[in-house]
RNA sequence: GUGGGCGUAGCUCAGUUGGUUAGAGUCCCGGAUUGUGAUUCCGGAUGUCGGGGGUUCGAGUCCCCUCGCUCACCCCA
């Protein structure tokens, strides 16, 4: 029989347990920040149907999404009724659109799943990725202040990752579309336009970014992108410094104005919610490509890892929910490529290889004393280690090798010597030592000594 | 969706101006006398040379087509 390649499609990251478990414990730490600051988990089906998925989505979007058909429908050659989430907020839109009624607002939720886009592969880009989100929600106003809580969260997700120092850079979309009206760019589409490409500042280089705007395309005046260049290449390095150049920037139009305020506010309570002046900084080249945000945008950046990007972004948006209901629910928020986050550590060799789930492994000596060993394994359990009996007969050596191979950290022997003596001996592979403890003092022992030390699992 | 690069063991690659049975390292499996892994030594397994066609006495090598992967752009986590 003709055997089929094993194999998955482009654009997934699929993981050894040991990777996984490193994968699952950045995972869950950001899920302890996210619940720390008070954030409510939800879920949604990773389908949705198309017709609500792309609602406002222009081509762009739909470009990218997977469209899902049922057998049935496929063979009468329908247009596919449903779709492939390509990200979190939509899907939260309609969310908070339909439980509208039985949801308590400000709605603040948090959510950690997966989503897809059909793009073309490419380094660090994929096709089914996890993205971390949380959002707060408003119904009919949400003041400016939680456009501060959101970098708080960030920031305590980012310190206990322990990945090394990291930005949180901002701007404010008010402020930009304010600069951009004072050089009479006027128009909304011409505005985003000039955003999405200063964007690329930091990317592409000052040089690229003025030939673009003076090109054809744009056809801005050298003066005028001149005072686009100055302003977007402001960046701040405290507090007290990025409100000096906001003042700096002089007086300008009243969308100008509120964005300038909306920058003020924000700043200066991300200091208060205890985010340290060195994690958060002004760069006013920052706009996310994303038409929907309004008022203040994210990106944070690893400060000794400028190539692997922005690695959590989001922002302030008005009207979240505008396709499904009248009701005006504004929101802000903000959202982690898991994936990507962990594929760029991985290959920057930021993490370490994990040890396993699997704690302690009971070795087989004589198969006759198997009750022995699993009795054994059973106490420790109770106690709360995770643990393995070997349950086939094989050489101490090999058994050794297994464990070494799996990343199980204490090897557990127990022949005639031992059961005679009431004790174990205990081999820690990771300090490469061994030591023989009274059976009654083992589960103590280990435990002991696994909580010395604890970590992350994602430290390098 | 647009443009460039690359396809040889699971992985990283070598393979001369076309010339016998296609190699190395790594990984995997086994062994090196009594109850100890990661080091060392010995042995073993593994390939439609991406696929199809052409030129030739002879193609991994030259030509054409095709598929796959990959990088950049677009966009984005």
């Amino acid at each position: 029989m003709a055997l089929t390649t094993a194999r998955t499609m482009p654009g997934v990251l699929e993981l050894l347990p040991l990777d996984q478990i490193a994968f699952q414990g950045m995972l869950d730490t950001v899920r302890s920040n996210f619940e720390r600051f008070g954030f409510l988990p939800i879920e949604t089906p990773v389908m949705e149907f198309a017709d609500v998925l792309l609602t406002k989505s222009g081509g762009e979007t739909e470009r990218q999404v997977y469209f899902v058909q049922s057998t049935g429908a496929l063979e009468q050659g329908d247009k596919p009724e449903l779709a492939l989430r390509f990200d979190l907020t939509v899907p939260l839109a309609r969310y908070v659109a339909e439980h509208e009624h039985s949801l308590n607002f400000p709605f603040r939720r948090y959510q950690i799943q997966r989503v897809y886009r059909g793009e073309r592969a490419q380094r660090g880009r994929f096709r089914e990725f996890y993205q971390c989100d949380v959002d707060v929600i408003g119904k009919d106003s949400l003041s400016v202040r939680y456009d501060a809580e959101i970098p708080a969260t960030i920031y305590g997700v980012f310190r206990d990752l322990a990945i090394g120092p990291f930005t949180i850079q901002l701007n404010n979309r008010r402020l930009m579309r304010g600069w951009f009206e004072g050089l009479g760019i006027a128009d909304g589409d011409r505005q985003m336009a000039v955003l999405r490409e200063v964007d690329k500042l930091d990317k592409r280089g000052l040089d690229h970014v003025r030939e673009t705007l003076t090109g054809a395309a744009f056809g801005l005046s050298t003066e005028a992108v001149d005072r686009i260049l100055a302003f977007v290449q402001v960046r701040s390095t405290s507090l007290a410094d990025a409100l000096e150049k906001l003042d700096a920037l002089g007086s300008g139009s009243e969308t100008f104005e509120q964005g300038r305020n909306e920058l003020r506010d924000v700043l200066g309570l991300i200091k208060a919610f205890g985010v340290p002046e060195s994690h958060f900084a002004l760069n006013l080249s920052i706009a996310r490509g994303l038409d929907y945000y309004t008022g203040t945008v994210y990106e944070t950046t690893l400060n000794d890892h400028p190539q692997i990007g922005s690695i959590c972004s989001g922002g302030r948006y008005e009207n979240l929910a505008g396709n499904y209901t009248k009701s005006s629910l504004p929101g802000v928020g903000i959202s982690i490529g898991a994936t990507r986050l962990y594929w760029q550590l991985r290959e920057a060799g930021l993490i370490g290889t994990a040890t396993s789930t699997v704690q302690a492994l009971v070795t087989q000596m004589d198969e006759a004393q198997l009750p022995v060993y699993l009795a054994l394994a059973t106490e420790l359990r109770q106690a709360g280690i995770n643990t393995e009996a070997v349950m086939e007969s094989s050489k101490l050596g090999k058994q050794f090798k297994y464990a070494d191979k799996a990343g199980i950290r204490f090897v557990l022997v127990l022949g005639d010597n031992e059961i005679a003596n009431g004790t174990v001996t205990v081999k820690d592979l990771r300090r490469e030592n061994q030591f023989e403890v009274a059976r009654t003092d083992l589960a103590r022992t280990l435990r002991a000594e696994l909580e010395q030390g604890a970590g992350t699992g994602v430290r390098a």
